[in-house]
Parts: C-alpha cells; sequence; structure tokens
DNA sequence: TTCCATGTTCCGCA
DNA sequence: TTGCGGAACATGGA
C-alpha cells in the first residue's frame, strides 16, 4: 500500500479526523520493532494531552505536529495504513492508538512491522538524517532538478526512480506505472536514455502520482488505461492488448508490456 | 512447505 | 570512494 501517493491519502484521513483533538491516552505494542529512537516513555509524556496540529508528508514519510513542540513521525514499511473509530474497537495488528474524547480513537497499524514511527523536532532533521531526495510532487522537483538528479545514474531506469536518495516518494507499484505509460523498460540503464525518454518519465511521474491520488490509490478506481489493477494475475496490456510481462529488476517484481517498452 | 509481498538498511563487490 | 544490487528484517496469505 503506501508509496506516495497512499501516504498522501493518509495524511488527508488523518486531517479529516484527528486533527486539534486532544489525546487522551497513548498505547503501543510492539514498541521493540515499531520505535525508532524514541522511548516508549518519552513518546507517551509527549503525546499524552497533546494535540496532532498539521500534517506534513515527504515521499512516504508522514509527519504530524504536536501543540507540546516537535513531530509524530509515521513511516508504514510495507503494510502500514491509519484507520479511525471508536475506541474500544482495536484493528488487528495496531501499533500505536491514540485515545481522543468522545470515544474516538486513530489506530497506526502494522502487520509486517516494517514500519516506523519516531519524534523528531523538524520533518527536515529526519529528511537530512535518511538521506531522502526531493519530494516526487514538490515543486522543487522541475524538470531541469529532475534531469540533474538522474542523468548521471549508473543504476536501472526502475531502480533509479525506486531510490528514496534521488527522489522520495516512489515504490515497486508506481514506478512500474510511471515507466509503462512513459514506455521505458524498467531494466534499462537510467544514464543510457535518451532526453525524449527522461522528459517523459518526469512528466509520467507528476501525472501518474497526481491522478492516484485522484483516485484516492484505490486500483479500482484508476483508469482502464493503467496497468496497477493487473498487477498479480496474467493480465494484458490495456492498451495494446499484448500480454504483461513480469521480470526481476533488483529484487523487486516488475510488471511491464514487452510490446511498448523495449528493452533497447 | 515454500514462496512471495506496495520498504529500508546493511554489506560485499565493482 | 561511490554506488549498485542482494540479503535480512517480521508476518501472513497463496
Amino acid at each position: 500500500m503506501p508509496e506516495l501517493p497512499d501516504v498522501q491519502v493518509m495524511r488527508e484521513y488523518l486531517d479529516a479526523t484527528s486533527l486539534h483533538r486532544k489525546i487522551r491516552a497513548v498505547r503501543i505494542s510492539r514498541e521493540r520493532d515499531i520505535l525508532d529512537g524514541v522511548s516508549r516513555r518519552r513518546l507517551t509524556d509527549e503525546l499524552e494531552g497533546a494535540k496532532l496540529e498539521k500534517t506534513h508528508r515527504h515521499g512516504k514519510y508522514l509527519f504530524a505536529r504536536l501543540s507540546s513542540g516537535g513531530w509524530l513521525m509515521l513511516h508504514f514499511g510495507m503494510t502500514g495504513y491509519l484507520d479511525f473509530a471508536k475506541d474500544d474497537d482495536l484493528p488487528e495488528h495496531w501499533r500505536l492508538l491514540l485515545s481522543f474524547d468522545r470515544g474516538r480513537r486513530l489506530a497506526y497499524v502494522c502487520r509486517r512491522l516494517l514500519g516506523k514511527v519516531s519524534l523528531v523536532d523538524e520533518p527536515a532533521t529526519l529528511i537530512e538524517k535518511v538521506g531522502l531526495g526531493p519530494d516526487a510532487l514538490s515543486d522543487d522537483l522541475d524538470r531541469e532538478t529532475f534531469e540533474e538528479r538522474v542523468i548521471e545514474r549508473r543504476g536501472k531506469a526502475k531502480s533509479t526512480l525506486m531510490n528514496q536518495g534521488v527522489i522520495a516518494g516512489i515504490g515497486n507499484v508506481y514506478s512500474d506505472e510511471i515507466l509503462f505509460h512513459a514506455r521505458v523498460h524498467p531494466g534499462r540503464a537510467m544514464g543510457g536514455l535518451g532526453s525524449k525518454e527522461r522528459s517523459a518519465l518526469y512528466r509520467e511521474m507528476k501525472r501518474v502520482l497526481r491522478k492516484a491520488i485522484e483516485c484516492r490509490a484505490d486500483s479500482e478506481k484508476m483508469p482502464r488505461s493503467w496497468i496497477t489493477p493487473r498487477r498479480g494475475d496474467d493480465g494484458r496490456c490495456p492498451v495494446c492488448g499484448g500480454s504483461l510481462e513480469q521480470v526481476k529488476i533488483s529484487g523487486r517484481t516488475a510488471y511491464l508490456c514487452a510490446k511498448r517498452q523495449r528493452k533497447s
């Protein structure tokens, strides 16, 4: 689930449900796996009695500013999500629970424990520490900046798009969608692409991510011309009808249309 | 039982 | 030295 569009949708969900409510109680489970650089004690102390005032997203990271100062950092790994509901209703695999007034709570749920929760002074502190590149949808990442960051890369096109230090926010699923529309084979060397191909990648990166957010990152709502809803089964290319191919690129499964995305 | 999964980090190697 | 790609991490579903 959680690439840039998914995290943006969760951000809007948090904004709509949990902002400006006083946190009455904090519960944490599996803190050894989930907490990163913060103790259960300190996290609880900082959160209890505070409010979430506003949110910020950078790539796949979500931040919520605390009225007590500092920011709550949420990273969702491969299986994390947020769930706002009644306080007595505990979702399976909950890791952090913030209880508000009127019997409501926000749950951070993360089945595979690959996500992280932390406390930071500023989002920029974390972004620098982790070494994240510019957010894929930020205005700072204009065409020229994209060119500069990508052109000298020695890795494959898909791996480069997924490299959070180059551009933050794109993961396995959306890299495939972007490469599909730009008609670039995921195994091509990024540095070997022509300038038209790089332009197409830039354009499709912005378009695909924006459209995915508009679709609430829900594959059932995505356009018929997209391949994301066709992952998993031996689907057909929605544009030319040829069969979709699966290949391994740097250990990840990539889906592509071999007819429209040529290797050379 | 074995393999695979929307992510990140660490390590070996070029 | 830099950076790429594979393995490990923890869990559960096919």
